[in-house]
DNA sequence: AAGCTGTTGCGAAGAGCTTGCAGCAGTGGT
DNA sequence: ACCACTGCTGCAAGCTCTTCGCAACAGCTT
């Protein structure tokens, strides 16, 4: 709070009640949310804050390096704190469940794609779709090793 | 053609003028293309063809496996003739490039994701966002070997 | 050739996000 | 503590991409 506080302020951005409540629905949800989301947790506290700022105060804190946003399906954004360890993500297309792994897992495709193609991954995030646990055993297909 | 003709009726589906030059717009367009750049290029030879019957057409290609759609961006989806080998996309986030790259690349992070979180991502399609070649080296960042 | 029924074009709608604007409210200076 | 400056907010309208409802149209089978 104090670091989000604080880098609003150094930026020249004024501290509302608004953005502090936005910033602390993002960082308390630890999960991935979209703005919808974020609004309507943000509205239980401060039932005036509209849509449109909660999407602006996003993409404030997105330019300030405090919250990520990632498009994890076809429709939304979704935001998180910006981790301090660069992360990737991965989606069930069924039920929509997002986990994590580390960078270091795909280190080689980024190294591949790099001196193979020229193509730079390294800062950026990857985003795997597939099946998770779960549903791959409702889909009738054993949770078997690859 | 003869297959996307024959795979059309076979599915009970009707060969209309517009589907027909929708496929070829598509299989000999080569590259990506978003709904509406086929709804232009189906126009000039076909002026009357709606931007819906596009979308309707490439729902139906997509779901007899003649067509992939795929999210390379935020805000479009991009459709291309249904590739015979699983191969995975990589889109410039400054240019928009867009490459592709084999399947067995990333089955290592494939199997770590199965064996280590039960996340099944083998027939699925993975996106890696970064900076192309030339991209990266406008950034002033050199194409150094990771 | 005729009719059944899938397809099309059109307009409108919907979802997600952005923008313009007038009034409100942090903030720094006094 | 107060004021004024200017950034921020709420609201409504707008934008983009995609979908849907419906009446007219046109493949396809007989």
């Amino acid at each position: 709070m104090h670091h989000a506080r604080q880098a609003l302020k150094e930026a020249g951005h004024r501290l509302t009640p608004q953005r502090v409540a936005i910033w602390e629905v993002v960082r308390k949800g630890g999960r991935h949310l979209t703005a919808e989301q974020i609004a309507e947790e943000v509205q239980e506290r401060l039932p005036e804050v509209n849509l449109s700022t909660v999407y602006r105060t996003l993409q404030l804190l997105v330019s300030l390096d405090l919250v990520s946003e990632t498009r994890l399906d076809t429709k939304h954004s979704y935001y998180e704190v910006a981790p301090e360890s660069v992360h990737h993500h991965f989606v069930c297309e069924k039920c929509g469940a997002v986990g994590h792994f580390a960078d270091e897992l795909v280190a080689p495709v980024a190294k591949e794609l790099l001196s193979g193609q020229g193509f730079h991954a390294g800062s950026t995030r990857m985003t795997v779709f597939g099946l998770c646990h779960e549903c791959a055993e409702a889909e009738g297909r054993p949770a078997q090793t690859l």
